[in-house]
RNA sequence: GGGGCGGUAGCUCAAUUGGUUAGAGUCCCGGACUGUCGAUCCGGUGGUUGCGGGUUCGAGUCCCGUCCGCCUCGCCA
């Protein structure tokens, strides 16, 4: 074959008169007749335009030219020249042209499902992307995507290189432990009856590379979470996992977030300003939510002892329940923006998170209310006002329900109105820390705790003792209130309102290990039974250390500016945990069963 | 498991209130054309309207079921 001497992105004016040789892909061709062809010819790098012309070359080459198509693979040799015609200004190589002087058809296409443009009408369909999914990653879009996921994984590996961490590799083939996502299980042949899992993080794994005097651990590593997945969610997706030895938590964010700044410097080319810290409490008080989008206002205001006072059933009846509360969100200038068709919207769509609905009204020229629930709230219009610093043309949303609904539903509401009014600026990068998390959650419908990240974040220094002091097995109102304050040195870092990454100070005391795996219900033996490698590792000198897990498809996404986890994943799964290229997951032979010693007990039809 | 949206030439889409032989662009095939810029012009191939039932004189269109894709609730320590 022909082999290239330049890729189809790089010749430019200086390279005029040079011999040149190109590999590519036929991106489009112009035929003008047996007299004059134009070809782009495409690869990773650009576009480069072909003229084969009979005043150039031979009749034969002319015929062979002829028969080019879209997506043919082509090679072609011939002299660099200034273009005769005007130049391109939409491509890089757009002031020359090569005159073929020899070309060859390395590989005929079969006529494509679709053409790799990124055209923005003709785009095809998700399904049809994945099903040819070598096309539809031919795609320049695509190939930005894959080479900045690279980058985003190479300065991974650069930066915590310079400082000093290892990469090291954890097994694929676990021991499932219990909690968290569903496991994805492998049956052993070996060992009839036993089975592996896939990690959902190499957690224990990297907690022991700590114990093992490792210091400080890296790897970005696949994790598997048998569970639906979401527009920003695979059940197949990929960690950065780090983890340090002799650290506080203030050690492991300034390193993590010299990570995110170093990431952003060389991606993105900004200075990120330090990141705030917010506390838990504080992130669900103003933003309902753990993982606040602060480009916007919208805060949400909790008015239920204004509330209180008025005569609305709904509020006042709300406020009887159990932790119930009412909350306020004040959008500036809604009135002209908020019509009654998008609010009734509003009110059913909050439904889905468990609140009764949203209870909608507007400041007036006077600084009064008028419109919706205008009149039950007169009394206390001039206190709403204030507390909310309303102005006139403001519209306010009301939600009046028990405290966990609430909440959530006007953290999601707040996003939404912010999306639907275009509040939501471009080009602003505003990264947080969420700190001080509560260490357990108590659900009443089990009677038991659970870890609100997961069994081995440490409380932080301060409640140590406290924890120590508790008794797991008290269930009564004042102590789990007691287990519940308890604060733990998790953190979460967040840019714009996502969940980027997520660890903790982790526990490397046996007594305080042993202490939290009891509040979480489980009994010294079963402690033992799920997790007597690591107890056991602990008790034989186990070093402060804590770590933290980025989600590598989350930054890739924010830094391709995509909402959807399939376009920075080269082979992703659909919703049904599908390849709709390869057809997995699909049946196997009896045979291979039996040597796992495993029965299908599924009836239905295949 | 629940809710919502969608599925019509290879691809992107159209098809009035249920009414003639389901159209257009593009791709592909053939032809014309010597300076194009994801050329232009002429002609052509291409359809089990996801699948299975039902209602009807008549179904792409209405009803039921099912499959697939997307969004979402639950779930995701």
């Amino acid at each position: 074959m022909l082999k290239r001497t330049h890729n189809c992105g790089e010749l430019r004016e200086q390279h005029v008169g040079q011999t040149v040789t190109l590999n590519g892909w036929v991106n489009a061709y112009r035929d003008h007749g047996e007299g004059l062809i134009f070809v782009d010819l495409r690869d990773r790098y650009g576009l480069t335009q072909l003229v084969f012309d009979t005043r150039d070359a031979s009749r034969a080459l002319l015929e062979l030219a002829d028969k080019i198509r879209n997506e043919d693979v082509v090679a072609a040799r011939g002299v660099v020249r200034l273009r005769d015609g005007a130049p391109n200004p939409k491509l890089a190589t757009g002031k020359i042209e090569i005159v073929v002087s020899e070309c060859q058809i390395l590989s005929k296409t079969a006529k494509p499902p679709f053409l790799p443009w990124d055209d923005k009408g003709q785009m095809p369909g998700e399904e049809i992307r994945l099903r040819h999914r070598y096309m539809d990653l031919r795609r320049p879009r695509m190939q930005e995507i894959l080479a900045k996921r690279h980058r985003i994984a190479k300065v991974t590996r650069d930066y915590f290189d310079e400082m000093g961490f290892l990469e090291i590799e954890t097994p694929m083939l676990c021991r499932s432990t219990p909690e968290g996502a569903r496991d994805f299980l492998v049956p052993s042949r070996l060992q009839p009856g036993m089975w592996y899992a896939l990690p959902q993080s190499p957690q224990l794994f990297k907690q022991i590379l700590m114990v093992s005097g490792c210091d400080r651990y890296l790897q970005i590593v696949r994790c598997f979470r048998d569970e639906d997945p979401r527009a920003d969610r695979q059940a197949e997706f990929t960690q950065i996992d780090l983890e340090m030895s002799f650290v506080d938590r203030d050690m492991v964010l300034d390193t993590m977030e010299g990570f995110a700044r170093r990431l952003w410097k060389v991606v993105e080319g900004v200075d990120l300003p330090p990141f705030p810290r917010m506390t838990y409490r504080e992130a669900m008080e103003r933003y309902g939510i753990d993982r606040p989008d602060t480009r916007y206002g919208l805060e949400i205001v909790d008015v239920s002892s204004v509330a209180r006072k008025s005569d609305f059933k709904v509020f006042t009846e709300a406020l009887e329940k159990p932790r119930g509360v009412v909350k306020c969100i004040r959008v500036p200038g809604g009135a002209d923006k908020l019509s009654r068709k998008i609010t009734d919207g509003y009110s059913e769509w909050v439904r889905q998170y468990g609140a009764g609905g949203i209870a909608v009204t507007k400041v007036s020229a006077t600084g009064g209310m008028e419109s919706g629930i205008a009149k039950f709230v007169e009394s206390i219009a001039g206190e709403l006002v204030a507390r909310m610093d309303a102005r006139p043309g403001d519209t306010l949303l009301f939600a009046a329900d028990p405290y966990t609904p609430c909440t959530k539903a006007m953290g999601e509401l707040r996003q939404k109105v912010a999306r639907d009014l275009n509040m939501i600026p471009e080009g602003k990068w505003n990264f947080l820390w969420v700190i001080d998390f509560p260490m357990f959650e108590f659900d009443a419908k089990t009677e038991r705790f659970y870890a609100l990240h997961h069994p081995f974040t440490a409380p932080t220094p301060e409640y140590v003792e406290q924890l120590m002091a508790l008794d797991p097995k008290d269930h009564s109102p004042a102590n789990v209130d007691r287990i519940e304050s308890l604060l733990s040195a998790g953190y979460d870092m967040v840019c714009n309102g996502s969940e980027v990454g997520g660890g903790s100070i982790r526990i490397h005391r046996q007594d305080v290990q042993s202490q939290v795996f009891s509040l979480l219900g489980l009994s010294p033996e079963q402690a033992k039974q799920k997790f007597s490698f690591l107890l056991e590792a602990l008790s034989y000198g186990a070093p402060p250390h804590g770590g933290i897990a980025f989600g590598l498809d989350r930054l890739v996404m924010h830094l391709c500016r995509t909402d959807n986890i399939r376009d920075v994943i080269a082979f992703p799964k659909t919703q049904t945990g599908a390849d709709l290229m390869s057809q997995a997951p699909n049946l196997v032979d009896d045979e291979q069963l039996k040597e796992l010693h495993v029965a299908s007990t599924w009836t239905g039809d295949r």
